[in-house]
RNA sequence: GACCCGUUCGUCUAGCUUGGCCUAGGACAUCGGCCUUUCACGCCGACAACAGGGGUUCAAAUCCCCUACGGGUCGCCA
C-alpha cells in the first residue's frame, strides 16, 4: 500500500513554526517514501476559521515551497478536503456508531456539565462523564428530542484499555477510563476534532500519521473511534514539541512565532527549512546544511529524537547567512530589494536602472549580514555620508599624514567620472611613494575621508563603485569638518 | 490531581536497538588566535554535558528499578 500523509491545520491564520515543522517533516517523510502529501483544512471550530486564513496557509506553504498532491483547490479523489464540506460524512458515520452502540445520544447541557467538572476539580480529581444518559432508552430518547431538547453524541469507551503504536515512542497502552465517554459530536450538529480526525484519516487512507507529541493523550479516543469503525489504525510519529527559550511550549509570547513574521524579518526559505529540519531531527552524517532536495533523499522516522527541542534563534540566524552568502548575487539583490526600497536608500527604479551597481555594492556588504533586512544598514555607506565624523575615525583624519593624502588622492582623481579597480589602485601607490605613507594611516585616510567610519566595505569598492564627483564632494566635505581645510 | 511522554555541553544534537571502539563526537553561542589597510567572512583553538540514586555485569551514556525535574493531555478547541 502507498504511503499517505496529510498536514490538517486549522485555517486561523499564519502557520506556526511548530506546524511547518510538522508539515515538513510529513512532507519529507512523503517524498522520502514516494508517498503523497495531502493538504486538510481543519475548519470545523466555525468561530475562529476564516477562508482568508486559508489563503495564508496556500500563501505559507507556497513560501516554504512545500508542495502537496491533494488539498481543497488542488482536488483528488479522498476530498472534499475542508472538513466543514463533509458534515454529512461526519452525521452518516455517527448515525452507524449509534446503531452499533459504540455511541449514544446524550442530553445533558453544557451548564449541568460545567458544574460537575468544576465539583471534579474542586475535590481535585479528574472529571470524567458521570454516563447519565449512557443507558437511556430508545423511548426516553424520543420523548426528549420530541420535547426539542437537543443532544450531542457521545462516544463510549468501550474497552478498559487501547494500544497505541507510534513509530517514535513505541507501543503505548492507555487505560481508557482516564477519560470515559467523551462527546463527538456537538447539539448543534458541529462535530468534535478527535472524532473527525479519525473519519477523514480512515476516509482518506491516511497510512502514516505524524503530529506534534501534544497529541499524543488524544490517540486512545482516537484509536477507539478506529476500532469502532471497523478501520485500521494508521501508524502514529508523534514528534517532540518546540520550545522557547524558557523550555515552555513555543508561542506568540517569545517573540516571532508565525512563518510569514520570519519571512518579513529577512530570513530565506532555505535557512527555515534547513534549520527546522533539524529540530529532532539529524542526519547518519555529521553534516547539517542540508538543500530540500537533499532531506527528501535523506530524512529518515528512524532519526527523529524524542525529546522536546528549543527553538535557537541565533542557529537559525547563522544558518541564514550562511544562504544569503551563497546566493546568486542577482538572486539575493531581488531578496533585498523590498528591504532597501523601505530603508528609502533608494527606490526601485534606481536599483532596475543600476543594476550591475546596486549587486557591487551588495557583493562588498554580503558577508556581513545575516537577515535581509540588515542590507539597508550595510548598504547605507554607499548612499549617504554620515552627519558625524566617528571618534575613531576622527582619529585617523587626525593623523599627520592624512591632509597630505587626501589633497592628493583628491588631485589624482579628479577629472575623471569613475575610478576602475586598476587606476584605484594606481593612484594609492602613486600616493604611498609620493607622501611615503603607507599601510592603515594610507587607506585609513582615504577611508575616512569618504565614509567618515572606520569600519565598512573594502575600499576597493567603495573608490570604484561611487562617481568620483561624489568621492571629491565627500572628501571635500569630511575635510572640511574635520578642520583639515 | 490523574494519565501519558521525556531527561547527553547554555542551545541543537551524535552515540543508546546489538554494553567495551566514549579519556562522550559535531554544530550554534561564548572566549582566544590567525588572515586582513577597517568591519565582517574564513580558518585554527579553548571552554563546556551522560539529572540523581540503586542494581545487573569483568565492563553501562548504553540494560533494569526507584526518585527528581521538565513537558503534554484531561473542552460541546484543534
Amino acid at each position: 500500500m502507498s504511503i499517505r500523509v496529510r498536514f490538517a491545520p486549522s485555517p486561523t491564520g499564519h502557520i506556526h513554526v511548530g506546524n511547518v515543522r510538522t508539515a515538513l517533516f510529513n512532507y519529507l517523510f512523503a517524498r522520502s517514501q514516494g508517498g503523497k502529501f495531502i493538504l486538510r483544512i481543519e475548519d470545523t471550530d466555525l468561530e475562529r476559521s476564516t477562508l482568508e486564513s486559508e489563503e495564508l496557509i496556500y500563501e505559507d506553504l507556497e513560501w516554504l515551497g512545500l508542495d502537496y498532491d491533494e488539498g481543497p483547490k488542488k482536488g483528488g479523489e479522498y476530498g472534499p478536503y475542508r472538513q466543514t464540506e463533509r458534515f454529512d460524512i461526519y452525521n452518516k458515520y455517527a448515525e452507524k456508531l449509534i446503531e452499533e452502540g459504540y455511541a449514544y445520544k446524550c442530553f445533558c447541557t453544557k451548564e449541568e456539565l460545567d458544574t460537575e467538572r468544576e465539583k471534579a476539580s474542586k475535590e481535585g480529581r479528574a472529571y470524567i462523564y458521570g454516563g447519565k444518559c449512557a443507558h437511556l432508552t430508545k423511548e426516553e430518547i424520543a420523548e426528549r428530542e420530541a420535547r426539542g431538547e437537543k443532544a450531542s453524541i457521545r462516544f463510549r469507551a468501550f474497552k478498559p484499555t487501547i494500544l497505541v503504536q507510534d513509530m517514535i515512542h513505541g507501543d503505548i497502552e492507555f487505560p481508557t477510563n482516564a477519560f470515559g465517554d467523551f462527546i463527538i459530536i456537538r447539539p448543534d450538529g458541529a462535530p468534535i476534532y478527535n472524532y473527525v480526525v479519525v473519519i477523514d484519516d480512515a476516509l482518506m487512507k491516511i497510512t502514516h500519521v505524524i503530529r506534534g507529541d501534544d497529541h499524543l493523550s488524544n490517540t486512545p479516543k482516537q484509536a477507539l473511534i478506529y476500532e469502532a469503525i471497523g478501520e485500521k489504525a494508521p501508524v502514529f510519529a508523534h514528534i517532540p514539541m518546540i520550545l522557547g527559550p524558557d523550555h515552555a511550549k513555543l508561542s506568540k509570547r517569545h517573540g516571532n512565532t508565525s512563518v510569514e513574521e520570519f519571512r518579513k524579518a529577512g530570513y530565506l526559505k532555505e535557512a527555515m527549512i534547513n534549520y527546522m529540519s533539524l529540530l529532532s531531527w539529524s542526519s547518519d552524517d555529521e553534516r547539517e546544511l542540508f538543500t530540500m532536495e537533499e532531506l527528501k533523499e535523506k530524512f529518515s522516522m528512524k532519526r527523529v529524537s524524542k525529546s522536546a527541542a528549543v527553538f535557537d534563534f541565533d542557529k537559525l540566524k547563522w544558518m541564514n547567512g550562511i544562504y544569503i552568502r551563497s546566493k546568486e548575487i542577482s538572486e539575493l539583490l531581488e531578496l533585498c530589494k523590498p528591504y532597501i526600497i523601505e530603508s528609502g536608500l533608494a527606490d526601485e527604479k534606481y536599483i532596475n536602472e543600476n543594476k550591475e551597481k546596486v549587486e557591487a555594492m551588495l557583493l562588498s556588504v554580503r558577508d556581513n549580514f545575516t537577515l535581509l533586512s540588515d542590507a539597508p544598514t550595510y548598504l547605507k555607506v554607499y548612499f549617504e555620508l554620515p552627519d558625524e565624523i566617528t571618534e575613531e575615525a576622527m582619529e585617523m583624519l587626525n593623523l599627520e599624514t592624512s591632509k597630505g593624502v587626501l589633497d592628493l588622492f583628491l588631485s589624482k582623481i579628479a577629472g575623471k567620472e569613475y575610478l576602475d579597480l586598476e587606476s584605484y589602485r594606481a593612484i594609492m601607490k602613486e600616493i604611498q611613494k609620493e607622501t611615503l605613507t603607507k599601510g592603515k594611516p594610507l587607506y585609513m585616510a582615504v577611508r575616512c575621508g569618504i565614509t567618515r567610519s572606520t569600519k565598512g566595505p573594502e575600499m576597493d569598492s567603495v573608490a570604484t563603485i561611487l562617481p568620483v564627483a561624489e568621492l571629491t564632494e565627500r572628501i571635500k566635505a569630511t575635510m572640511e569638518k574635520a578642520g583639515m581645510a
